[in-house]
DNA sequence: TATGATTCCATTTTT
DNA sequence: TGGAATCATA
């Protein structure tokens, strides 16, 4: 009757089947970590018969944790219901809800955006009269958002300067405003509940006693508190399985400690380590230039990923002028790799910074070439959504300064920004919302007529709309746009972007209705946690079209052809001009390239300008040392080199585009290039996995290199790395 | 209050 | 260079 896992390897196996105790699985790229997570969760469900509703596991982002609930409800039909699958920050914010009498939180709290965070800091630093300038809101918020990471309230708060002591003030009052506004920001649904335990043991221990065992996906992601949260639920069972890689930990700079998966055998002696090295995913030739790069990293558990797939095709290496060139020499090779055989989902174009997308996105746009820029800006961050979710968070808790300022007056409605200054100011003096001050203000005669007209009248919509508020959310909306006029506003101003606008707006209040029909018990409260947690990657269409992003956004994507660009010293890896080099930056910057080279299922291609344009002139940009980190027979060179030599780098003169006098192109060969594809001439015979033993008819020169084969069964056009010589 | 002018900023951004 | 945010002015 027990749950026999399938199609394992041994030590997959032996990380599903680990009894008891802390578990540390260092999963290389494609190892099949997420398929060993959600085995061992089926495993402790069906063969060791732990409740479902008693396993906590905890992902990064919501796209795995619906994947990881996905593919559990296809291993243990009906339970994965009630197994805990979230992010961390879902997670603890449904604890932090759960036990919010005794946190002393209300049950219904906001939870704050980085802008909405940055605008209740802006109006703190502004009641504090201090100087944006010297206390950038942005940097404020950096500080007090990294103390939470350390989980250091307001009082532990480290000040030996005066700067540090004015920035700890700033937190202090800038935590009281969030508690009257009954707001958390995304640092405090984790920091608070880690601070919680710390200051009453009795909701440690309520919170702990919840769970028997705790899995944690991306290990080498977690910072400060979000350790101190998963060790204090396991300190009494000890039943935590890890499960990451440290060669993919990018996200040093939000906190991220790679400690925390290196070191994890020091906090838990006790602890199993099981390391999944073979890959899956790639090819052999792309794992070994993927491989190469990172092995120059110092500080790293020792591993080597290895594959049992086919060498494949080789990884190439397009030399290009400049920004300009790299695009069109890209989208090129794209337009033929689709013509040859693959889709535009299947190709991927990664790049160090968004920036970079602009020129390739002019070159699409010119061939007429479907693609999707992943990242930018967020859809609930468009002003238009933020409006509408302001209305109805403001009807929820008028209380909520953020959200009431932002719609006291959209549309407007005459409530100009003296008006605005003057309730600020008696709100902070009374200590009170802006909300009270709003209703004081309605009653103050001293006020001038028409402005207390005007404050009363949006008093008086306020509390019209929330008597109406228990209609749900979609009617809800549905009302505060035509009330207020917010939607025939939009659809008089009769424009592209008023048009673009309201579709996003009825696109939210379409995913209220969904919502609503869907949920068990749907609440304004719920639906908007749900909204603030959820980012844009879940939205991908279903078009087909060649997706563009950062390297950031693609960890944990997987595409059968990848091209990396701008590989240059100072974009990739990147450098602050003027700044030193820092080797830890380094080593994030290669495992950052690591990343992006292991996204690749069967094709990679590496690209590098000797010229870019950077705001108004032109660099010259040197190759990047990672792409010299490459084994030599390794990259297969291609593209421009018309220019002979470039800031003392060897001119390619050795990799000549020649064309023989009789007029018989040939593909391109570079130096050490001892691929297959080189010197594959008209006339040849040659192998194809696939299609047999076949003749050249014509050869392309380009990227990738393409010939035109005549097979038994027809002609066809192959990139030339598919073919050996017959 | 709305508009144009000016200034500032430019790495990545799971939630 | 380009865009967003803030400022100045009618």
């Amino acid at each position: 009757m027990s749950w026999v896992p399938q199609g394992l390897n041994r030590e997959q196996l032996s990380a599903v089947e680990h009894a008891a105790g802390p578990l540390v699985v260092f999963a290389g790229a494609g190892s099949g970590k997420t398929r060993v997570i959600t085995h061992r969760v089926a495993h402790l469900v069906e063969s060791r018969a732990v409740p479902p509703w008693r396993i906590l596991a905890v992902t990064f982002t919501n796209k795995a944790a619906r994947e990881m609930r996905e593919r559990l409800e296809k291993l243990v039909p009906g339970q994965a219901r009630s197994l805990w699958v979230g992010t961390f920050h879902a997670v603890c914010a449904r604890l932090l809800r759960a036990h919010a009498d005794q946190i002393g939180l209300r049950k219904d709290f906001v939870i704050y955006d980085d802008a909405d965070q940055k605008s209740m800091l802006t109006r703190v630093l502004r009641g504090m009269e201090l100087d944006e300038r010297m206390f950038a809101p942005k940097q404020v918020a950096f500080l007090i958002n990294a103390a939470k990471q350390e989980g250091r309230s307001p009082d532990e708060f480290e000040a030996r300067d005066p700067f540090s002591r004015t920035v700890r003030e700033i937190y202090a009052v800038y935590e009281e405003r969030m508690a009257a506004s009954s707001a958390l920001d995304f640092g405090d649904l984790i920091y608070r509940l880690v601070y919680a335990f710390r200051k009453d043991p009795t909701v440690r221990d309520a919170v702990r006693a919840r769970f028997d065992q705790v899995l944690v996906d991306e290990f080498q992601d977690v910072n400060h508190v979000q350790f101190a949260f998963v060790e204090a639920l396991c300190e009494q069972h000890r039943n935590l399985c890890v499960v990451g890689d440290d060669d993919q930990s990018i996200y040093r700079w939000r906190g991220a400690d790679r400690r925390n998966i290196l070191e994890f055998r020091s906090h838990f002696p006790d602890a199993s380590v099981v390391k999944l090295e073979q890959n899956y995913r790639s090819t052999q030739r792309i794992l070994r230039a993927a491989n190469a790069v990172v092995a120059r990293n110092l500080e790293r558990e020792p591993k080597r990923l290895w594959t049992e797939n086919e060498d494949g095709a080789a990884v190439t290496a397009i030399a290009c002028d400049d920004d300009r060139d790299e695009a069109s020499t890209v989208v090129q090779a794209m337009r033929m790799l689709i013509e040859a055989s693959y889709t535009k989902n299947d190709i991927a174009l990664l790049y160090r910074k968004h920036s970079q997308s602009r020129v390739f996105e002019e070159q699409l746009r010119r061939v007429n070439m479907p693609y999707r820029v992943i990242g930018g800006l967020r859809f609930y961050d468009r002003a238009e959504v933020k409006d509408l979710l302001a209305y109805l968070r403001a009807v929820h808790n008028p209380d909520e300064d953020v959200s009431l300022m932002r719609i006291i007056n959209k549309p407007a409605r005459g409530i100009g920004k003296t008006t605005v200054e003057r309730l600020v100011d008696s709100a902070a003096g009374a200590k009170t919302s802006v909300h009270a001050a709003l209703l004081a203000a309605c009653d103050d005669d001293s006020q001038p007529a028409t402005t207390r007209k005007k404050l009363q009248n949006f008093a008086q919509l306020l509390q019209r709309l929330r008597e109406r508020a228990a209609v749900g959310p979609s009617a809800l909306s549905r009302d505060v746009l035509d009330s207020t006029g917010y939607l025939a506003e939009l659809r008089e101003a009769d424009s592209v972007e008023a048009d673009s606008r309201i579709e996003n707006i009825l696109e939210v209040v379409a995913s209220m209705e969904q919502y609503e029909a869907e949920a068990s018990e749907p609440s304004l409260t719920e639906f908007l946690e749900l909204v603030t947690l959820e980012t844009d990657a879940d939205r991908a269409v279903a078009d087909d079209a060649i997706t563009l992003m950062t390297v950031h956004a693609a960890k944990g994507l997987e595409f059968p052809v990848v091209f990396v660009a701008g590989l240059e010293e100072e974009t990739f890896p990147h450098q602050r001009s003027g700044e030193e080099e820092d080797p830890e930056e380094l080593e994030e910057e290669r495992r950052l390239c690591y990343v992006a080279f292991t996204r690749a299922r069967e094709r990679l291609f590496l690209s590098h300008a000797h010229v870019r344009r950077v705001y108004n002139d032109v660099k010259i940009r040197r190759r990047s040392r990672f792409l010299d980190e490459v084994p030599k027979g390794e990259l297969h060179w291609v593209g421009a080199n018309r220019r002979g030599v470039h800031d003392g780098q060897p001119a390619r003169s050795t990799r000549p585009e020649v064309r023989p006098a009789n007029g018989t192109a040939y593909v391109d060969r570079s130096e050490a290039n001892d691929t297959l594809e080189a010197g594959i001439q008209l006339g040849m015979r040659v192998r194809h996995s696939k299609f047999g033993v076949g003749q050249v008819t014509a050869v392309a020169d380009g990227v990738p290199p393409r010939v035109t084969v005549v097979f038994p069964d027809g002609s066809r056009s192959i990139i030339s790395s598919y073919l050996t010589p017959a």
